[in-house]
RNA sequence: GCCUCGGUAGCUCAGUCGGUAGAGCAAAGGACUGAAAAUCCUUGUGUCGACAGUUCGAUUCUGUCCUGAGGCA
């Protein structure tokens, strides 16, 4: 029954795809492989809602809570394993199904994404960084309009990181950011995405009883653990929604009250962001429900 | 009961020496190629508490009332 077809379940953060994606791995002997950019990190089950136990017994599931914090992961990493894991579950004849809300993670393991070759430069971040504070981002912008004046262009003096990034690529290959963006056809001929929708203040409702459930369940001795085995504010993993926030009541920068709210806040902001990601991916809305969920499967069997 | 200070955008507040008003946050929309749960961009009409008076014209001045906070009895 299986022809090779990946799956890959997306939708804005507390839309339900951990349960879609087990479902459809059990109709269609799928193994469900992380997309997520925070799931991935190790230690980080609560603030990141990643699938608990009952649910990993449940389906096969891929790189969920494998990386450590202390690492930061990044989408050509992710590019190189998720096409590993998805290529090993293909040979075996099983369905591979992709699970998480990182849109370009998404992107990266089934669109034809091509990383330029410059890998990053810390020292040199850290250099372009130091510019930043002393002669702002006017300054660094027109250093990138010098050496490379398409991405100058498209990129807003204001968005510091993506600027560096660009002046770090050319720094590193003397190839112009602009110069490598690749045509974006599908990597694997027979992919579907499956967004999950819902109505924008039923959404915010989930996410606001999501993050007090997480409370319950112990995200605050969980951040507690990751600053405890030496986990800084400047890994990445610890940008994470959730997490950040409450290192700043840590540090009493807020109350516990602005802590919580601000950890519904920026996932609201998040689940925004996400939405309007997938909307200009080519992918099948469904409204959440089983029911349609079922329907859907029903779908994949015509394929 | 008296006195003082408030009542302006969903919230916190600014302002108009009288010509119907603007910030931050929220909200909405958007961008995204090695940080992506990150980072960045765009969008501000609301009986200026109510009623009356003065005025060519009042959210702005005056009066009364309603309402909130504090103080004095």
């Amino acid at each position: 029954m299986n022809n090779k077809i990946i799956l890959a379940v997306i939708g804005p953060t507390a839309s339900g795809k951990t349960a879609a994606s087990i479902a459809l791995a059990k109709r269609f002997e799928g193994e469900i492989i992380c997309c997520d950019s925070m799931q991935i990190y190790k230690h980080m089950k609560i603030g990141t809602a990643s699938p608990n136990e009952s649910e990993l017994a449940q389906a096969k599931h891929h790189l969920f809570n494998c990386i450590e914090p202390s690492i930061n992961y990044n989408a050509a990493l992710y590019q190189k394993e998720a096409r590993r894991i998805i290529d090993d579950i293909l040979s075996r004849n099983k369905t591979p199904i992709l699970c998480g809300g990182t849109g370009l993670y998404v992107k990266a393991a089934l669109y034809d994404m091509n990383f330029p070759t410059a890998n990053s430069d810390d020292s040199y971040r850290k250099k372009l960084e130091k510019l930043y504070d002393e002669k702002g981002a006017e300054y660094l912008h027109d250093l990138l309009k010098e050496k490379d004046s398409t991405s100058a262009k498209s990129i807003h003096a204001n968005n510091v990181k993506r600027v560096i990034r660009a002046l770090e690529i050319y720094h590193l290959s003397g190839v112009k950011k602009s110069e490598q963006k690749q045509e974006e056809k599908k990597y694997y001929g027979n992919s579907k995405i499956i967004a999950l929708k819902h109505d924008r203040n039923q959404l915010y409702g989930r996410i606001n009883k999501r993050v007090e459930l997480m409370v319950e369940e112990g995200l605050e001795d969980e951040v507690k653990a990751l600053v405890k085995i030496g986990i800084s504010r400047e890994r990445n993993a610890m940008q994470a929604i959730g997490y950040k926030e409450f290192l700043d009541f840590f540090d009493t920068k807020v109350t516990y009250e602005e802590c919580i709210y601000n950890i519904k806040l920026n996932s609201r902001h998040y689940a925004k962001r996400q939405l309007t990601w997938f909307n200009r991916m080519d992918v099948a809305w469904y409204d959440y429900n089983e029911t349609i969920l079922q329907k859907y499967m029903n779908i994949i069997e015509d394929v």
